[in-house]
DNA sequence: ATGAAAATGATAACTATTACTATTTTAGTA
DNA sequence: TACTAAAATAGTAATAGTTATCATTTTCAT
């Protein structure tokens, strides 16, 4: 199946691409519906599903829910706020280490990881 | 609210704490189901719910889709197989200082961390 | 044994996501 | 530039997982 380009489809890349709130399918649609008035909400999820599988975006699973999407494929971490509910992008460097080790010791053949960390952002502390 | 036992509730424990499968709630319900015939699915998840805010069992949120449950509160790692779709646990110690080093980057409070591995299983990768 | 609080079963409701289908758009080719 | 098959779309229905509601039952401190 050759792909072929739509407008739909170039927003909603464009619309990731800009922002680094990890924002779910609805705030996916609501801002790319800013640009392309009459884009249906099964576009946004249709269009989505097919860039996480082809791995130009990735999805993150949350504990609690829906997913999210991020613009940036290369592997990286998060951190999920439990007050605020943000998650915000971690800035080290991804650890192969991690994966040669579980390689060895399980036999699995390891294709990566993901690592989310969890707690209270400097932002909420700030607020008691 | 002070909490009140239920033979439900505890049946749901004692199934959960012998299995290492990580079921999700319809899997759970099934096989509670066995000793509690007329358990409700409704009963399964608001247990399932207020187990893990409690801390008592863990919930692992899966990349593409829903819950599984774990009977097992401590920290830990695991791996999902991409073929079986199998999530095994990954016996290698908590590692705290991701977490320390994680708390002086960013500043924020860190409670915690989860890590899941993804590829092929060694089970799988012999069935080629 | 009593009664208030908590838990339950049954069902309805809700949220996130996918499937369906008639129509429109894309892009290769004449 | 016009033609056409394949792909994508909008709109809607359907599904899966989960939560809410509420009348009834169970728990447990007194």
């Amino acid at each position: 199946m050759r792909t072929k380009r739509s407008v739909q489809k170039e927003a909603i890349i464009e619309y990731l691409k800009s922002v680094d709130t990890h924002p779910n399918a609805d705030e996916i649609y609501d801002n790319v519906r800013k640009k392309v008035p009459d884009i249906s909400l099964g576009t946004v999820y249709r269009n989505l599903k097919k860039m996480t599988q082809s791995g130009e975006i990735l999805r993150i699973g949350f504990d609690d829910g829906g997913g999210r999407f991020d613009g940036n494929p290369k592997p990286h971490y998060h951190f999920n706020c439990v007050k605020c509910l943000r998650v915000y992008d971690i800035k080290i460097p991804y650890i192969d280490e991690l994966d040669e080790r579980i390689s060895k010791i399980t036999e699995n053949s390891i294709h990566g990881h993901t690592l989310m960390f969890r707690g209270v952002c400097k932002n909420c502390k700030s607020k008691d």
